[in-house]
DNA sequence: TTACAATAGTTGCATACTCAAACAGTATTC
DNA sequence: GAATACTGTTTGAGTATGCAACTATTGTAA
């Protein structure tokens, strides 16, 4: 047998289920803590960081997004009031992205909410071994994929070239 | 506590990896057939269809975007030339999505690109138990997600209630 | 110390996507 | 058989995202 099983129904299955997990994950923290799951991904990280606060871009290596997607879900996020920006004192390019006391607070409420529905919409189906076997695959194809990282980050590299001004 | 084995970790992998996956998959069928993923996926439904063509709604099942969205993918495939609508003769508020002949000769190059990069970049990394065990899980996940399947298909409820015209 | 390159972050523009409303055509129901 | 409701698709408005260009600052080298 020979198993032209379906690779197409396994990467289906792949793209498909991720992309309803992260919805269905997304909207009930919307619905329940009111926040988004890109949100709740910044403010869980700036939370757990030493003083609430992060440099942009030690923000966006936890992040797979453009620095750009980055410093605008952060202006979001800065509006709504869960954080707020501090220039770097020692290099004054830097900014730091500060979790704010109603971040914190929001963080505090939304983890149950993120936690719950992980359990329920996600881990709850799967067995352990299905479990390990899961990440052990994505795994590897994050590192078999790994130089693909992000070209944003490293992506200005011949840009200069011609004399703008 | 025991096992605070990272449920995080678990979820983080499978975002990121589908994300890093369908990006670099993406990127190659774009680098070395010209077209996007989405396109190869909407052109290789309709070439496997009966006449090469499909109604939009049809075409929606296989495609995990909204209405809107399909028609506006639809909309720059068909600028291109890969496909063209026709109105249902039988019902004519239906529109079929037609491939084009070099709708199909696209098709033709880019399938065996998909195929190797489905192959180099997802597929080789796994071994046949882990690919057994990365669609079981998947599967169970959009089982259990299913209810929450594509909210605008089914998202015009209650919407004429107020006597708009 | 003045020029030149590199880095951090933001901004302008273009693209793709969603929701809701608009259209257009078909079924229903009286 | 004319109004009414329903279906299939497109359109309009708003949002999110990426790339490339820009600003500001730091590092380096002559």
């Amino acid at each position: 047998m020979s198993k032209a099983t379906g690779q197409a129904e396994l990467w289906a299955s792949l793209m498909q289920g991720q992309a309803l997990l992260a919805d269905a994950v997304s909207d009930r923290l919307e619905a329940e803590a009111g926040i988004p799951l890109a949100w709740y991904e910044v403010l869980a990280v700036l939370a757990d960081a030493p003083e609430g606060a992060l440099r942009m871009q030690d923000l966006g290596q936890s992040m797979w997004l453009s620095k750009s997607g980055l410093t605008r879900l952060c202006d979001r996020i800065e509006e709504a009031g869960y954080l707020s920006r501090a220039s770097c004192p020692t290099d004054r390019r830097g900014t730091f992205a500060v979790i704010t006391e109603a971040g914190r607070a929001k963080v505090r409420e939304a983890r149950p909410v993120f936690a719950r529905a992980s359990q329920d919409l996600f881990l709850q189906h799967l067995s352990p071994r299905e479990r390990h076997a899961l990440e052990s695959a994505m795994r590897k194809i994050i590192g078999a994929n790994r130089g693909h990282l992000r070209k944003p980050e490293r992506a200005d590299d011949q840009a200069q070239a011609s004399p703008k001004r």
